[in-house]
DNA sequence: CTGTGTATTGAGACACAGTCTCGATTGCCG
DNA sequence: CGGCAATCGAGACTGTGTCTCAATACACAG
């Protein structure tokens, strides 16, 4: 099965309708190779005749973000990005070459969150880890020394 | 000396001129007690008759983010507010209530990235983190049972 | 203190993101 | 097969951030 009527499979399950356009775009985000903006969508679905509208899009991402299928990510440079993802909690490191992602548990997180929590006394409910960098094959492409380094 | 003049200093130092519209927002930005929009500086700007120009506000608040002195935040709801701080690495906690934000250092983050960095292969050069909860003086007012729990 | 060159300014046009309305369509359930 | 509610596309609308350009004002020299 593949990763678009998963999209779809859990649009129906939460008691959306299966419609032409979602079909399209759950398509679509499937294919996507790494993280991608609503503008993406919105211009693949004209390049690809697919008919869908630009409100559809964003009622489309609106939904697959209320149901975790989908992340918004933001890029350094400001812009809101989203990238497809499984309904669990956890962050991404996002390549800034290639926009691929790669998602990440906890990784000790907890306990940061708690030290910081009892060093400022704020009550922590929600937090956002986003990472950048170069994921492994854009790394193996790198030009000069092989040596990596952070 | 007043947040305002440190800001001042900071841009003259850094070879921008110390004209009248950045008095005026250094100002303006001294006197937020939380996290602010460009939009809260542009209104507050026309309210108190400042005179100051939405495209210098914004070519302000770049400059300022450039020398470290504002930092973006990129609140849950997708909008990008700001808050002044500390020109050194660092993350916030954002209280959700009023705005207010903390800003706390590593707190052992550093091996939480290294962590990641080994899992996935990418070589993070970057990343962000942010906390979003209530604040102590937010969390005093709240109404219920005393409890302080997450 | 005055003159001068240049960085900076405000106004307003522009490009784009995201929301909303509304009449037309279509998926779903009986 | 209906019928109705959810959904749709078009396009108006709001708001954000950028850009251009002529006018201004800062800094520095003299």
């Amino acid at each position: 099965m593949g990763a678009a009527d998963q999209i779809v499979i859990a649009l129906d399950r939460a008691g959306y309708r299966v419609t032409e356009p979602r079909r399209a775009l759950a398509g679509l985000i499937a294919d996507q190779r790494g993280h991608f903006t609503a503008a993406d969508l919105v211009s693949e679905s004209r390049s690809q005749r697919l008919g869908v509208g630009r409100a559809t899009v964003f009622r489309t991402i609106e939904a697959l973000e209320e149901l975790d299928l989908v992340e918004r990510i933001d890029l350094p440079n400001g812009e809101h990005a989203y990238v497809a993802c499984e309904p669990a909690h956890h962050h991404h490191v996002v390549c800034s070459r290639c926009g691929r992602t790669s998602e990440i548990d906890d990784a000790g997180l907890r306990t940061v969150v708690q030290e910081v929590a009892r060093r400022t006394g704020f009550r922590v409910d929600e937090h956002r880890l986003e990472l950048f960098g170069l994921c492994p094959s854009c790394l193996a492409t790198l030009p000069g020394p092989t040596s990596v380094s952070a």
